[in-house]
DNA sequence: CATGAATGAGTTTTCATTCAT
DNA sequence: TATGAATGAAAACTCATTCAT
């Protein structure tokens, strides 16, 4: 429908962009997005300097990408949730869970975030970093405030609800991975965790 | 009482380290490690580019000595917390409370430890703050383990625990910051969300 | 008539080069021969950029054709004067004048031979601007020559006198170009102007 | 007075701001301003490529200050000229006079001239070498007016007899460098060239 | 023949660190 | 001990040119 007709360059081009953003996330997961440079992301794909540029204005641009994409597969897993009648609690419960595990499966999506976050104030790419997540927030914040009312939690306030849960799940991987802990919690402790919150604002 | 007698020398020397101390950690937190200079430190600080290295052995030195300076203030607010005898809830909500005080209040040890932990694999500071981290985090989850277990968590997963609270409080500072949220969020409120945890694991 | 029987294929890339042609000098005069990249001038010509080096070795190649294109204009135009019997200070005065008149009615000529003159040293393409110039000045100083001696002008000097009137005019145009000057000169100064070096040297 | 006591701190630094001057004029006017890097006039210089970034902001920066140097030579040259009471006639011959010489002696200063007018628009020394260039010819107009109204020339337009006589003598000077004439130009055939353009105007 | 994706040499610029004064 | 001038390694980015399609 979309894609009316991919010629076998055009093919080749997408592969070509698609290891660069595999092996970008991979090294700015690992070693920072400051920590990495073009050539490095560029010969760990597998081509030359300047091709990086053909596919991305400049590397913050980059960077920017991944993020956008890594919250777009995060609201992916998020969205579902809570679109049957349950109750409030248990809506919290999942949303919180969600989030932990999304972090803790994808780690390098945790990295890339702090890492984005991390990325010193005046650049391109932190004021969208921050609209991108803003807007994922007041996603998850809408999502919240009808559970978050039915607890006591005021409705305006939904927003540091979200924040909350965010906050758990991202913190923790993240955290986690730098102190290298977390990465053998047992689900039932992970899934434990993820309800407490939930359990605990519902009294 | 320790310090023998402190030249006029030495005294002015630790001035300024002080005020180097300020200065970094106030620049490094608005704008990052990387995003600001060693240069612009010391301009703040009203010193020369030079007297930086005969203070620090490095600007990463120097990151790092602020970071030890942040988690020994955290320690030192947690610390009391426990001695008197509490039940296991009052415990895990109080030090929960505490974490997320602290970098509410101190939204600076909040940025700087996001920065220090984005910095580039492979430098010196990195091991140093996962260390200083690390011996955090055993400290206080030493002091959580009977709570927890006598609330049903494995003692040997102790450290799961602190993690999460640290995660919770650490992560709401520093994504609030990062997104301007959650800088008027009224007392009761964090209150409640610093209790939830614990609350919900109390069942 | 010498062209035996374009074919339709070879008449269409005639005009695809002489599109580039113009979009090239357009462009290099108006920023610079390295103020504007092939992709611009083939875009502007409507074309890819691959094409370009199928009409033209290189860049430098391409200008340097434009360079020789202006100074065969230049020369269609100035051929012609002091054929018929005038005295010797007319003869200088019309030289000098349509100097002036080319580079002023023909700014992007003005421009582009600034701009080729200024070209990095070590190049290919100075050696032959400066090859071009060099023919075009001994062919304007063989014109000169007896008028300048009837003046009491060294005929082994002509080529000073042509390099006097080629300065006047193309530094004059280029000069007023950069400087957004006289483009409003009145055309009875301009013509003052060109007649006095030709009435000064005459007495 | 001005300079109340050079340490010799910064005499030494002084001292390789006039080479990097001297390097930068003598590499410029050679090779092109886009034609030599700031590693090779720094190599040329004797100093390390970092340091040229302490002397000038940028090698554009730089550009321009050759520029103006240039500039205010010629003006410190031509200044002095028509003071006394001389008549109209010499006093437009002597300043042609004294621009041809300039510029014949002074070879780079022509090279460097004509570069800085060639550079790419867009970047920010262009319009500060027009802005000088204007600010130069608008002082030689005023000292040409009144001897241009003299001759019948209207006051003005002044601007374009300045601009005439400062187009010969630079472009004679970087023509004839360019195409390796006129260097060996007997002085008093350059006097006559210069003095007919007054002359003529004249008359 | 036309195309545009791929390439990498080459450039400017930053900045932690050294060291002579 | 304090200073700031000097340094060069490292990084992002541009663009003429090549070549497979």
């Amino acid at each position: 429908m979309s894609e009316p007709a991919p010629s076998p360059r055009q093919e080749r081009r997408q592969r070509a962009a698609r290891r660069l953003a595999a092996e970008g996330l991979r090294l700015m997961a690992a070693r920072g997005i400051g920590g990495c440079s073009v050539a490095e992301i560029t010969a760990a794909a597998g081509m030359g300097k300047g091709t990086f540029f053909t596919h991305f204005a400049s590397k913050e641009a980059f960077a920017a990408f991944l993020v956008e994409e890594q919250l777009a597969e995060l609201a992916r897993r998020v969205g579902p949730l809570g679109l049957g009648p349950v109750d409030a609690e248990t809506l919290l419960a999942d949303l919180a869970l969600a989030h932990l595990r999304f972090f803790q499966r994808d780690p390098q999506a945790a990295a890339l975030l702090q890492q984005a976050l991390a990325l010193p104030a005046g650049g391109p790419v932190l004021p969208l970093v921050r609209a991108r997540l803003r807007e994922y927030l007041e996603l998850l914040a809408a999502k919240l405030a009808p559970a978050g009312q039915a607890l006591g939690w005021p409705g305006e306030r939904a927003a540091e609800l979200a924040l909350a849960i965010l906050s758990l799940g991202l913190g923790y991987a993240w955290l986690g991975q730098a102190l290298d802990l977390g990465r053998d919690t047992p689900p039932e402790l992970s899934e434990r965790l993820g309800r407490a919150l939930a359990r605990g604002l519902a009294r």
